[in-house]
RNA sequence: GCCUCGGUAGCUCAGCUGGUAGAGCAGCUGACUCUUAAUCAGCGGGUCCAAGGUUCGAAUCCUUGCCGAGGCACCA
């Protein structure tokens, strides 16, 4: 805004201040500035000054505690000789005052002249108004950076998504509960690494570019190599590394990091979102939900600030999600049989029930497929979303990298987490016979369509890597962002991904 | 990719069956040493998302496109 060009210029022509500042030592953020306000010392002052005004010969003995702060104009009441202003920084937000009587001329000029959207640093006296509001008392006030954008409303503010995402820094300045969720997201990551690696596991980055996009069943962004001339695919997921660290011999590996897929945008969907998947050798798929009921509940519990293992529930949306262990378990046929009323392996009935309900391919497709789709279509409705339910062994035909169950090979040792109705990941026994793991690729290979078969292929070196030999091991994945959804109350990925993808402008 | 809704001042929004664009806040000038969305007096501010069409006349109606939101599809 021009207004602002014009201002920038007095600054520096009429008061000679460079008006983008340097390096400040012993900046008090805001909270702790409030915070350190001194009732005793605040009124001893007030009658001292009442004193000095009687009697000017009287020195004032000012214990008021003396601080720095530094922070974005958010409101600024100019009373003329008097100027009042909030300042905003991560921790909140702080009145400071400014009376012309106790700060240079300069400095006055600044504060009455400064905009909604500046950046200042103040030193003065943590004290109180006459109407009782806490302050700091300006003794100096510094422009540490003129901002010379338009600011958005200070009543309505900022509440566009599109320039909110496009935006996020206005819309962090504008809108605090924004840096709240994303400071509240730091937490929840750190506390999942220092749960894993208080139980053991170990972190690792594998590629995030791969010459193969495995590990799911996602369409991946497809990139290039110069110098080797070569096709890369960013990954889709890191499974298939993570177990080639199994072989060898790591034993409990986790990995937190970007996973991305070429798929539609949603309110749960961004193409790059963050996953966590773990490892653990000589486990199995019920030692991966031990740990993720214990990892969901731990998180819970330091989000809602609650003593570990006791009841906590978080609200989202309308519903109040219960964290307390142990979670809910069902298994995958029993879901199905309670939804449709005959068992998933009747085929006749499937396929009937498929038909009626328009399933594309009722008829011909496998009838796993159909049963999925069914399940997908009836029976994860009939999940409680307000508790977290494990929903165990699924069929074997769709869980290609899972170990089939010993007793019942139909099934597979696999589960997942569902909460508020979202799946937040699977967990498997991984399958570690070569043999078995190649007849599945190779038939997943066969299904591919044309466009499928552009990106996908095999991954002749995993399968080398499991008959070097990789031990039985549990496996689980989980959508980092969905989680924090889920404690931070945001109905929108995009609310929890700071800087989620939109189109180019 | 499909469907629905939206895009008007810096922000938040109003603008009826078509008649030539408004409010509040923000901004600018001035006053004010205790404000809390400060107050008071005065002043400026628009590619009505874009292009095309209908019409004497379009922010308004039609078509197409762009961007966003929600839903669907896709996402083992």
């Amino acid at each position: 805004m021009a207004a602002r060009r014009a201002k920038l210029d007095r600054l520096r022509t009429e008061l000679g201040v460079e008006p983008f500042g340097h390096r400040v030592d012993g900046i008090t953020p805001l909270d702790r500035a409030r915070a350190a306000f001194d009732e005793a010392a605040h009124l001893a002052y007030e009658e001292a000054a009442k004193a000095a005004k009687a009697d000017p010969s009287v020195t004032i003995d000012d214990r008021r505690p003396a601080v720095t702060v530094a922070g974005r104009v958010v409101q600024h009441r100019d009373m003329g000789k008097l100027v009042f202003m909030w300042l905003r920084d991560h921790s909140g937000d702080l009145q400071v005052s400014v009376s012309k009587a106790n700060v240079p001329e300069g400095a006055f000029k600044v504060a009455s002249m400064a905009d909604y959207g500046d950046l200042l640093s103040v030193t003065g006296r943590v004290g109180r108004t006459n109407r009782g509001e806490t302050c700091v008392w300006a003794d100096g006030v510094t422009m540490q950076c003129k901002s010379l954008e338009p600011p958005p409303g200070k009543w309505h503010g900022l509440s566009d998504d599109e320039t909110r995402y496009r935006r996020r820094y206005v819309d962090m300045y504008a809108n605090p509960d924004t840096v709240r969720t994303f400071q509240l997201r730091s937490r929840i990551v750190s506390a999942i690494r220092r749960f894993m690696e208080s139980r053991g596991y170990q972190e690792v980055e594998t590629p995030m570019m791969q010459a193969m996009a495995g590990g799911a069943a996602a369409r991946p962004f497809v990139t290039h190599h110069n110098t080797l001339d070569m096709q890369l695919f960013m990954r889709i997921a890191p499974e298939l590394y993570l177990k080639r660290l199994l072989v060898g011999g790591l034993p409990k590996v986790f990995e937190i990091n970007r996973n991305f897929r070429n798929e539609g945008v949603d309110r749960s969907h961004n193409p790059e979102f963050t996953a966590m998947e773990a490892y653990e050798a000589f486990g199995d798929y019920m030692t991966m939900l031990e740990m993720v009921e214990s990892l969901v509940h731990a998180v819970a519990c330091e989000v809602a600030g609650v003593p570990q293992g006791g009841p906590v529930a978080l609200p989202f949306g309308d519903l109040v999600i219960d964290y307390a262990k142990p979670f809910r378990r069902v298994r995958y046929e029993e879901l199905f049989q309670k939804a449709f009323g005959f068992a998933m392996e009747d085929e006749a009935r499937v396929r009937a029930t498929a038909k009626d309900l328009h399933v594309e391919g009722a008829a011909t497709k496998d009838l796993w497929l159909v049963v999925n789709e069914l399940f997908e279509e009836r029976a994860e409705a009939l999940l409680d979303p307000s508790k977290p339910t494990f929903v165990l062994d699924y069929p074997s035909a769709i869980s290609p990298l899972t170990r089939p169950s010993r007793a019942r090979p139909v099934i597979a040792e696999r589960w997942d987490l569902f909460i508020a109705g979202m799946e937040i990941g699977p967990a498997y026994t991984e399958l570690n016979d070569p043999d078995i793991q190649l007849a599945k690729f190779t038939e997943q290979l066969k299904g591919a369509d044309e466009e499928e078969s552009t990106f996908r292929s095999l991954d002749e070196d995993f399968i080398t890597a499991l008959r070097v030999g990789m031990p039985p091991a549990g496996g689980m994945g989980m959508g980092i962002d969905r989680l924090v959804m889920l404690l931070s109350n945001s109905q929108s990925i995009r609310d929890v991904i700071l800087f989620p993808l939109m189109r180019a402008e």
